[in-house]
DNA sequence: TCATCATATAGATGTTTGTCAATATATAAA
DNA sequence: TTTATATATTGACAAACATCTATATGATGA
């Protein structure tokens, strides 16, 4: 787990915005960018960001794919994160 | 309380790095500089992306300044994390 | 097989970031 | 008041980033 990655992929106002997104309703690419005010590659750019760093899950279903929140990461996020209250 | 400020101060690794010396034990940027491989001009400019933001907090000591972990701010971060896996 | 729809990649571009050397500011000690 | 020490600011610069248009890839349906 790539800690600083995560971090990166939530220290962006669109990103972060995806994120909050997808923690109401699992969403296909298609559906976010009916949110935003960006372009399909840029979109497909962020998404990117935030898979690979595994804070959000893409499952292919045909012609579209999917998005989740990896909730497994982000409870891995929060242990880190939690050590700097101890 | 600005989320995505805090995220992007953790999102790059030397800040990361000096913000878990800093859960060691409190420490002035001349200690700190001492760790790191860096300039005290760049490490200044570390310490204002983190204090900015507030999860860092400095106090200045005669003519050092001492740098500390600000829990509640840490605490603030935590349960905007939270959130995302309830 | 061809056309269509969803997503990814490539290439270009302006902006932000991390870094340094040089300099300024502020405090303490001599 | 000078000197020394700690930290901040400025200006320059290369690298990384967010964005776009254009194009490619891959899956579905006619």
């Amino acid at each position: 787990m790539d800690v600083v990655a995560c971090y990166k992929a939530l220290a962006d106002p669109t990103r972060y915005a995806i994120f909050k997104d997808l923690k109401q309703k699992d969403l296909c690419a298609c559906h976010l960018l009916e949110r935003l005010d960006i372009t399909q590659p840029t979109l497909s750019f962020h998404m990117k960001k935030l898979t690979e760093c595994g804070l959000v899950l893409a499952t292919k279903d045909g012609i579209w794919t999917r998005y989740q929140i990896n909730r497994e990461m982000v409870q891995s996020l929060l242990s880190e994160l939690e050590y700097f209250v101890l």
